[in-house]
DNA sequence: CAGGCCATGTAAGACGTTACATGATTTT
DNA sequence: AAAATCATGTAACGTCTTACATGGCCTG
């Protein structure tokens, strides 16, 4: 469901391929709903067999330039505005932090300072990313990646947030 | 796999049936990584069929209480020191914030407002989980449930990063 | 004309969701 | 005797991962 709606999301912003699609997507959705090649080109088929995007255009090598129709539109309004039925909160880490106690205290405390780090590393990965996007301009709330800068900022708030838990615990745990 | 874990994570703190683990799960793991009943019991025939559980009893109704091997306690370990092949984040409600664009910022500023309440709920649920789980007793590292706290508290900060999130980029939207 | 990029697709298998199916035991 | 709880399982369907397959176009 979630990469339909990406890709969907994508196209509303005006024609393009499953080719084109890939490179803006691994800018910006792909940072919160990753998906690889495959998947988004057997999305864009079945978008189109349900007639939620069509083929405007067929280029060299096959390409295929997609455009949303008016039922894409009206499926992606209705998706945005339902987050009643979204897939559940999932994280493999936070799973890992309840089973801590099988290894050895030292190794415990040392897996979360590797935590904090690797939390501090996409902080800075994700400030490279929107430099490279604001690239110095100043944005408002009509600027058309509002909300994906807005969506950045909520990354680079998390990360620092689990940095900060995973010191915390990791201090507790000296004790 | 990592319901698998999960599952493995659970028998390792002693012998359990899939209808016990299912109830201790749903106040612990299935916080951070849900799953239901259809999936926990065929995870448990799987991990049986592998040899890194093995069914140690069987009780009235066809109960069967199962108990982690040594083949399974290795597995754990290896699992819980491999965080480089976890299953990526993916987060729906982002995504929903990258396309909030397309609606009236009327209605993006009213969602914003929703997911700020919601993490609110979420702070008083996961608050009345902690002191349902710690019933007043103070609790050091060596409690068994330290770590479940811990994730716990990972939880409590998440929502709280999450709601003054939301209420910042709904400011920013008012201008 | 070789190498890199453009461009799309198939297939197998693991994982997850939903709904349904079945029946024994304990409690009221 | 009915209702709640205990207890496990199957089947269909959709999503995600991984690996592979294919070939056209452009640049040097």
């Amino acid at each position: 469901m979630s990469l339909r709606i990406a890709a969907l999301g994508l196209l509303a912003e005006g024609p393009a391929s499953g080719y084109d699609l890939l490179k803006h997507f691994e800018k910006s959705m792909a940072n919160v709903w990753p998906a690889t090649q495959s998947q988004l080109y057997s999305e864009l088929n079945k978008l189109a067999a349900g007639g939620l995007i069509e083929v405007i255009a067929v280029g060299p090598r096959g390409r295929k330039e997609y455009q949303i129709t008016a039922d894409g539109r009206a499926e992606l309004v209705r998706w945005v505005t339902s987050p009643q039925d979204d897939p559940p909160f999932r994280s493999a880490a936070l799973l890992r932090v309840f089973l801590l106690g099988l290894i050895p205290t030292g190794e415990a405390r040392s897996h979360l300072h590797h935590m904090a780090e690797h939390s501090e590393a996409e902080i800075r990965r994700l400030s490279e990313l929107r430099d490279s996007l604001t690239c110095g301009r100043v944005f408002d709330s009509s600027d058309e990646d509002f909300f994906g800068l807005a969506a950045l900022e909520y990354g680079l708030r998390l990360n620092a947030m689990q940095a900060q838990w995973a010191r915390s615990v990791a201090d507790q745990l000296e004790a």
